[in-house]
DNA sequence: AGACATGTTGCTCA
DNA sequence: ATGAGCAACATGTC
């Protein structure tokens, strides 16, 4: 389900659950060595138990998890860093603590008042574990986010010069370079662009980069206040403060409709994802 | 039964 | 070397 507004939606349930009750009594993983593939979990176990949680974030995908893990007679307290990637099905709850863990809970961290439980089905996301004073490498490497000043347009249209043949669509899934847009924000930003989504990317017109880079920071900022919530607040379940004209309510009904035009909505593979548009105010040019 | 799913990665080929 | 396209991953749901 995550893309970066709900990545930043489970980062903060986890978040004031651990804030009430930040010791780690006990971590639970499961033999899923697929999601462990960088980071074993008997480590986790190790640096994890007896650890207090301090803090956390959420950049593109990815969320960090920051806590203090005990010192021991071999070794000084230090920072213990806990990654978390949903893939494609992942989902951090918060639990009664005498959860028993079920199927496709692969991680769970027990404290006095909860369990705070990491799940994937598909198991396409990953967990990563970090020992030091500093954030590791893979955080700090993430692109500028499409909020921060960083990500101008100017960038954006050296980007799209580059991949200039593949479709527009294809290119907005780049994480290098759009961090945390997914399947539904890159459908969502090319409907409020008005841009069709097989457009090449190098055909692009110069007012078309400037309204894309603009919708780019709009919807990541409306989707991070209605899907994570503002300040303190979180909605209680995803998605269901999403407002009924985004693409996003419709792009899977069937026979669905444009929000903007009435008119029917297309859907289509393009860059090797199922894509919905609007034909009526989304078409190509040369 | 078969199609399909809010993601990445590693491989081919140009 | 760089970019483009696609199969593969694993499981659930419609």
């Amino acid at each position: 389900m995550p893309e970066l507004a709900e990545a930043e939606f489970f980062r903060k349930r986890w978040h004031q659950a651990a804030l009430r009750s930040p010791t780690i009594l006990r971590v639970h993983t499961n033999d899923a060595k697929k999601l462990f593939r960088t980071a074993p979990a008997a480590a986790i176990r190790a640096s994890l138990t007896q650890s207090v949680y301090s803090t956390s974030a959420a950049s593109a995908k990815q969320i960090l998890f920051r806590f203090l893990s005990p010192a021991t007679t071999n070794a000084p307290a230090i920072d213990a860093w806990l990654g978390v990637h949903l893939g494609m099905t992942g989902e951090l709850s918060v639990l009664e603590p005498t959860h028993t863990p079920r199927k496709h809970d692969h991680l769970i961290l027990y404290t006095a008042a909860h369990a705070l439980v990491f799940s994937d089905p598909r198991m396409f996301g990953r967990i990563q574990f970090h020992l030091g004073h500093t954030a590791p490498k893979w955080w700090t490497q993430i692109a500028p986010a499409l909020l921060s000043a960083a990500f101008d347009a100017k960038i954006v249209a050296a980007f799209l010069r580059r991949r200039a043949r593949s479709p527009i669509k294809a290119v907005l899934l780049m994480q290098e370079r759009f961090p945390g847009i997914g399947n539904w924000m890159a459908d969502e930003i090319l409907w409020r662009a008005a841009i069709h989504p097989a457009q090449p990317a190098g055909t692009l017109r110069p007012t078309e980069v400037k309204k894309l880079w603009r919708e780019c920071r709009a919807v990541a900022r409306l989707a991070l206040n209605t899907i994570a919530g503002r300040g303190d607040e979180l909605p209680s379940d995803l998605n269901i403060a999403i407002p009924d004209n985004w693409l996003f309510n419709h792009r899977w009904e069937k026979g669905g409709d444009c929000p903007k035009t009435k008119k029917p909505l297309a859907r289509a593979e393009i860059g090797g994802r199922t894509t919905c548009w609007s034909p009526a105010r989304q078409k190509i040019h040369a």
